[in-house]
RNA sequence: GCCGCCGUAGCUCAGCUGGUAGAGCGCCUGGCUGUUAACCAGGUGGUCGCAGGUUCGAAUCCUGCCGGCGGCGCCA
């Protein structure tokens, strides 16, 4: 049987002074000074400290046994001092153990990889919560913005047979001795939704079997995709910087940001917006040994982020880097209807997204020219045969959203529960 | 997959021209009525990642393996 409390921590700063409260909470730190106790309350809405004196604490020498994260009960009154953290604390009355904690592994100064291995202990910490709070709003946000744009949200499988991007990073599974893979990525089912539904959109995990060691990838990380009917490359953009504004805006007024000493101010629009003709030029200037019809590679990209305040489109790459689905340019069919958004500040790739091939012979003539099976693809050939628009989508890595959102050094960091080649525990 | 670095107390690290281990923090005990990473005194703490080799003797030198971190490639 638990006891009522009566407020959380975020209340008590509007609450008038000498108001009586109770409330549950975690101990984050405690201090002895004989007949007087501080403890440092957390409760997940925030910190305040509790100061415990003998004369007025019945079970004071029980409360003298509280630890690090043991859980307890405290009611007392709310008072003004100015040798308070923040000028307030709560005078306690009583102070009861919930639940006892075993001495807490986590202290100042743990490791990253002690605090990896203690993941599930070092998540309640005030800045981890803070992280979990923005990525919650970040996907609260899309929603909402998607929805209100006329997009429906559909569920697509994780169980798959076909790559979309290639075999080499599918994470094969026993679906019953049949080969099965987990998805990459959603965009093939969309592209079928789009002919129900007109304007969809996915929020759900894809899952790429890359040894990648870098602070950019995730085995398992979420995929915000959205595709549209009757749509081009230029309308995917303006859809991405509409989308990508509105989330900068709304979490940008969070004070959790404030609590990971992030000074985020959301990008002005428009973006930015280069060709890949333009983004090669410039790298060369800049002195970068680099051919057209090559990728970037890491440190180009990342110049070429540091050299705008707000995000950059690069359009139209070359399809010899490009997945075959890639609509050509009339003008040029050597150049994809394409672009990748590449975030400001080092951040890099957020974003890829353009226009899809939409017609069966061009199609098949593509997946011929890269060596691909058609017959792996038949379903989704199929769709060109029955009335398949003009249309166009992209895919967002949210943890690489929040990381740039929040500073992170690591996309990682934006996750509870992060997967990596050397993490599947905890 | 490639390149680099690391692995010593619960944590962060020192010790490495070979002579079987130390500090700070934590934790425990005592003291303290205004701390806020509290402080003061005392105490507690080790398969030196694993396996093999060289040696009278290995945390230290050599070989292999395992694990992790950082970067590249790949991508969101």
């Amino acid at each position: 049987m638990l006891e009522r409390a009566t407020h959380t921590i975020k209340d008590l700063w509007s609450l008038e002074e000498g108001t009586e409260v109770s409330l549950y909470g975690w101990v984050r730190n405690k201090r002895e000074h004989g007949d007087l106790i501080f403890i440092d309350l957390r409760d997940g809405t925030g910190i305040i400290q509790v100061s415990a004196k003998r004369e007025n604490v019945p079970n004071f020498e029980k409360v003298k046994t509280i630890g690090r994260e043991y859980a307890i009960f405290v009611s007392g009154k709310v008072v003004n001092d100015r040798r308070a953290p923040r000028g307030r604390e709560i005078r306690a009355g009583s102070i009861e153990i919930v639940a006892k904690s075993e001495p807490f592994p986590i202290k100042k100064g743990a490791g990253k990889k002690f605090l990896l291995d203690m993941r599930h202990l070092h998540i309640r910490s005030i800045k981890v919560s803070a992280v979990m709070r923005v990525r919650s709003e970040v996907c609260n946000v899309a929603r909402e913005w998607l929805r209100k744009e006329g997009f429906v949200e559909i569920h697509a499988p994780s169980i798959i047979t076909m790559a979309v991007e290639g075999g080499a990073t599918l994470f094969p599974i026993d679906y019953f001795g049949e080969r099965a893979y987990l998805t990459q990525s959603s965009q093939f089912y969309e592209e079928a939704a789009i002919t129900g539904l007109g304007k969809v959109y996915t929020l759900q995990p894809s899952f790429r079997a890359e040894m990648s060691r870098t602070r950019r990838h995730l085995t398992e990380f979420w995929h915000l995709e959205c595709e549209m009917a009757f749509s081009t490359h230029e309308d995917v953009m303006n859809l991405e910087e509409r989308l990508i504004s509105h989330i900068a805006e709304s979490i940008s007024e969070l004070e959790e940001l404030s609590v990971i000493n992030r000074k985020f101010e959301p990008p002005q629009r428009p973006f930015e917006r280069i060709s890949y003709d333009e983004a090669i030029e410039i790298l060369k200037e800049e002195g970068y040994e680099i051919e057209w019809g090559e990728d970037f590679g890491a440190e180009a990209e990342r110049h070429l982020s540091m050299m705008f305040d707000r995000p950059v489109f690069v359009t139209g790459f070359p399809k010899s880097i490009r997945a075959f689905y890639h609509m050509l340019s009339e003008e040029n069919p050597e150049v994809t209807l394409s672009s990748d958004l590449i975030a400001p500040e080092g951040y890099g790739e957020i974003t890829t997204g353009g226009q899809r091939i939409h017609d069966y012979e061009s199609l098949l003539k593509r997946i011929e020219e890269e060596g691909l099976n058609p017959e792996d693809y038949s379903w989704y050939l199929e769709l060109r045969k029955y009335g398949m628009p003009p249309h166009s989508g992209f895919g967002l890595g949210i943890e690489r959203l929040i990381a740039w959102i929040c500073g992170l050094e690591h996309v990682r960091d934006a996750c509870l529960f992060p997967r990596t080649p050397s993490r599947v525990r905890p």
